[in-house]
DNA sequence: AATAATATGTCAAGCGTTTGACATATTATT
DNA sequence: AATAATATGTCAAACGCTTGACATATTATT
């Protein structure tokens, strides 16, 4: 493997002239950066990014990390995430936590240990906050201290868009299926709906085991002890789809006898039959906001939450 | 950031002894290990990895790279590759070529010029097969080159099992989409089979850009032209899933009017209704030799292509 | 023609580890 | 008591790149 000398022998410059015309800064000559430029071709050279980072104190990875890989929505983030960061010429570090907080934390350290720019938290565990110091670090869908800037999307919208178009459609009986911490707030929206006009609803918790195993069948079941119940919000599209399931199998037909509103418009919301209504989250925007903190994290601009608004997809489940 | 000469200074020897200790090389006596480990406690040192994958002149991090980030079946490779890479203190760098050769060269740039351990390659394009000299490598699911080794399933096999259990479910009328370059062995398994039964069969090709988009409704239309076909396999759950979405629109039920079987089972094939039939690819298993592979490179272990067997999970399509 | 400004390039000290070569102390063997 | 073997450490040169400080050449300004 050529090194950076070598180009530097065969173009008849120095190392550092070299480096000048790799990172552009500094006077440079056409001259002189052409012959560089056809040495590096010649050689085929590949700058030793690791010696870059070492000499610079800092790498071009970005750290995410993750709760669960097998979720939709994490794949959907790690995606969107992929793509903002290579477009500024950053990797993506990769870290499935499988929501252990030791996980997250050793995961953490390790990369604060290969010295990335910045992490990308889409965990919850508050308990790691102290370990982010000295580390740009932007949370996903989450807030866990006011120190870390949050990207969210309004769930609280979203929660009321639910209800409300469910509502609309002639529901009378509602039902939310509510998952983790961050979704209470959709469950708030939810419920000051139904309040205001008056319709009655119930809200079920799941519990982490469930989340755990993407299995919320048992917890399902308890939707169809009231007979009364002709609409049901689920937290998320994976939930719905479950929702579903159960429903076929109990013979109710969708939307007639049951809608059913999802929400995180990934994928699987498009791939189920019936399609789902589901609640939108603008993956893609959440992303770019959070790769775009990151990477201004020294331009000393503003650090606060940034909420995005949710709309609402109708497709045939409702 | 403490560095190694703190912790030396501290427990009062050589930055030497200190990186002994930490690497466990050379002969160290236990009051002297238990002094640095003291020091490297009270300093809260974490060796800086860029520095060492310096002079070691390789990196902890694994490269992948896949064609898509949506498909689930990448998605559950990410998780299983993750978990075997980090179990090994490997980490993931994850790379999306979205199907372009000139994005997945790039990407071999990059992961060679960050001195990645090796590279786990998901994607088709031969063209990159000359960039890999000097680079741990292997592919998954996909054979580029004798020289790179390759862990796949058993692809032929996989087909004969859809056949033979369609034709055991009294399927008179068989067609199977297939996909890229490799699923051509799964049609070939699917159709030597088929002939050996005298079972009548036509096989559909899908397209680079119904992959692209994960769309194939256009295609499974064709299946609907003849109207004694009562029995598809689709050669990923992708497909499978639209195709049921194909019947439920035309109101064939399933399995009654229709039987499908998929490929893959991935964690979809469960969550439609009805829940697929497929033949299940040991995604974990492949991973966990991919990842062993580049582990034990330079043991010269033999490099050769790696089968490992499918087996058909029945479920509620067929 | 003297001076300033700009352009072009070199030197050498880092960045934080690892590691082969070497030195000294301690213990076992004859 | 001499010798060998083993244990415990230290020195200093790499690893490949960046960058502030400095030197010289070229061009523009007065």
């Amino acid at each position: 493997m050529a090194t950076i000398k070598d180009v530097a022998e065969l173009s008849g410059v120095t190392v550092t002239t070299v480096s000048r015309v790799l990172n552009n800064r500094g006077y440079l000559s056409e001259k002189t950066k052409k012959k560089v430029s056809e040495a590096i071709i010649a050689l085929d050279y590949h700058p030793n990014e690791m010696a870059r980072s070492l000499a610079q104190k800092q790498t071009s990875l970005l750290g995410v990390i993750v709760p669960s890989l097998l979720h939709p929505y994490y794949s959907e983030c790690i995606n969107a995430l992929e793509k903002h960061a290579s477009s500024h010429g950053l990797k993506l570090l990769v870290c499935n936590a499988q929501r252990s907080p030791q996980k997250e934390a050793e995961y953490i350290d390790m990369l604060k240990a290969n010295k990335v720019a910045g992490l990308v938290l889409c965990t919850n565990s508050r308990s790691s906050v102290r370990l982010l110091a000295n580390l740009p670090v932007v949370t996903l869908e989450r807030s866990i201290s006011s120190n870390v800037p949050a990207i969210v999307c309004d769930n609280t919208q979203g929660g009321q868009l639910a209800a409300r178009h469910l509502i609309a459609q002639k529901c009378t009986n509602l039902v939310m299926i509510s998952g983790n911490r961050s979704t209470e707030e959709r469950a708030n929206g939810f419920a000051k709906m139904c309040e205001q006009v008056h319709i009655p609803y119930k809200i079920l918790k799941t519990n982490q085991s469930q989340f755990n195993h993407l299995d919320y069948t048992d917890l399902i079941q308890e939707i169809f002890t009231d007979p009364a119940v002709d609409g049901v919000f689920a937290s998320s599209d994976v939930i719905a789809t479950q929702v579903i399931q159960a429903c076929h199998k109990k013979g109710l037909s969708i939307p007639e006898d049951m809608k059913i509103v999802g929400f995180d418009d990934v994928e699987l919301s498009r791939m189920v039959s019936p399609r789902l209504t589901t609640i939108h989250q603008p993956i893609e925007e959440l992303c770019k906001e959070a790769v775009q903190t990151i990477i201004d994290w020294d331009k000393e601009r503003g650090k606060e939450q940034i909420i995005l608004p949710v709309r609402l997809v109708q497709r045939e489940s409702t």
